[in-house]
DNA sequence: AAGGGTGTTGAAAG
DNA sequence: GCTTTCAACACCCT
C-alpha cells in the first residue's frame, strides 16, 4: 500500500503503537523478505532491542532501535498489524516481532515483495535504494530548478520520470496520475518537451496532492482490509486515477486508461496536453 | 478458465 | 550511460 502518504500514515500509527517496546524475538516465516544477512543473524541482531523512534524517507520506513536500525520497504502490498501474541498466525503474516509485553507486530505481505534489512545506526542512508533517493516534494530545494535538468534532459515520458525515486522520492502510480492531471500534462509527454512553467506546476501540485493525502491518511483503493493505520480517505479526492469511464471533473470528457512505462495510467484526453 | 491486471523496484537486455 | 522490459509473488477479475 505504499506511496509516500500511506507510508507516512503507517509510520505515524506505528509510532503511537510500538514506540518503547522491546523485541523479545523475531519469527521469520518467509526468508526472502530479509535482505543482506542470514535470517538467523537478523533475528539475533534485533532481539532484546527497544524501538526508540520510527522515521520515513520516501517510501522507506526506519525502525531506530538501540544499537541497530531496521530499514523496511512495503513494496506493493506490505502491511503491519499489531496483535496479541495469542492470536494465531495468518497465512500471509511473514515476519512476526514479539514484544516483551506479549503484543506482536505482524508483517503481512501477500506478494512477498517487501524487504527488511539491518543497518548500523548512522549508516541507514547507505541502505540499498535509500542511497539513491531524490528529494521529497516537501524537501527544501525541491522545485522547478531541481527538476529542470532531471526532466528536460530525459526523453522518457514525464510520468516515468516522476515515478523514478532517484528523481522524486515518494510519488507512486496513484499520485503521479493526480499530479499530472492537475498540472494539465499528458503523462506520455517526453521530459524534453516539458516547459519551465510545467515544472513549476508539477512542483506545486506534487506538494499539494501529497500534503492533502497525508492529511486524509492516504488512499485506500482496491478495497484492502484496513491495515494498521491505513484506512485512508484520499480516494474520495481522486480526480482521474481509477476513474476510467467517468467524466472529467473539469471538462466532462470521459477519463481514459492507457499504459505508460508498463503502468496503468488514467488521464483526461481533453485537459492533459 | 487462461490471461491480464495490481499503491514497487531493481536486474537484465537492448 | 540511458531506456525499456521483465521478474519477484499471490490473488482477483474478466
Amino acid at each position: 500500500m505504499p506511496e509516500l502518504p500511506e507510508v507516512e500514515t503507517v509510520k505515524e500509527t506505528l509510532k503511537r503503537q510500538i514506540l518503547g517496546k522491546r523485541i523479545d524475538k523475531v519469527d521469520v516465516r518467509c526468508e526472502r523478505i530479509v535482505r543482506g544477512i542470514p535470517v538467523s543473524e537478523f533475528t539475533h541482531d534485533l532481539s532484546g532491542h527497544v524501538i526508540l523512534d520510527i522515521t520515513r524517507q520516501g517510501k522507506y520506513i526506519f525502525f531506530h532501535c538501540d544499537g541497530i536500525v531496521m530499514v523496511v520497504h512495503l513494496r506493493m502490498e506490505g502491511k503491519f498489524f499489531l496483535k496479541p501474541d495469542t492470536d494465531p498466525y495468518e497465512k500471509h503474516e511473514h515476519v512476526i516481532f514479539v514484544f516483551s509485553d506479549h503484543t506482536t507486530l505482524r508483517y503481512h505481505d501477500v506478494r512477498k515483495f517487501g524487504t527488511m534489512e539491518l543497518m548500523s545506526p548512522g549508516t541507514e542512508q547507505l541502505a540499498k535504494g535509500v542511497d539513491k533517493l531524490g528529494l521529497e516534494p516537501f524537501a527544501t530545494g525541491f522545485g522547478k530548478d531541481y527538476l529542470k535538468p532531471l526532466v528536460q534532459k530525459s526523453k522518457r515520458p514525464i510520468k516515468s520520470i516522476l515515478l523514478d525515486q532517484t528523481v522524486v522520492a515518494g510519488l507512486g502510480n496513484i499520485y503521479v496520475d493526480e499530479v499530472l492531471f492537475r498540472a494539465k500534462l499528458d503523462p506520455k509527454r517526453p521530459g524534453t518537451s516539458i516547459s519551465d512553467h510545467d515544472l513549476e506546476q508539477i512542483a506545486v501540485f506534487s506538494k499539494q496532492v501529497l500534503a492533502k493525502a497525508i492529511e486524509l491518511g492516504g488512499s485506500t483503493i482496491r478495497s484492502y482490509v484496513s491495515s494498521l493505520g491505513v484506512t485512508g480517505r484520499f480516494q474520495n479526492e481522486l480526480k482521474v486515477h481509477t476513474m476510467v469511464g467517468k467524466p472529467c471533473p473539469v471538462c466532462g470528457t470521459v477519463i481514459e486508461k492507457t499504459k505508460v512505462g508498463g503502468r496503468g495510467t488514467y488521464y483526461c484526453p481533453h485537459c492533459q496536453k
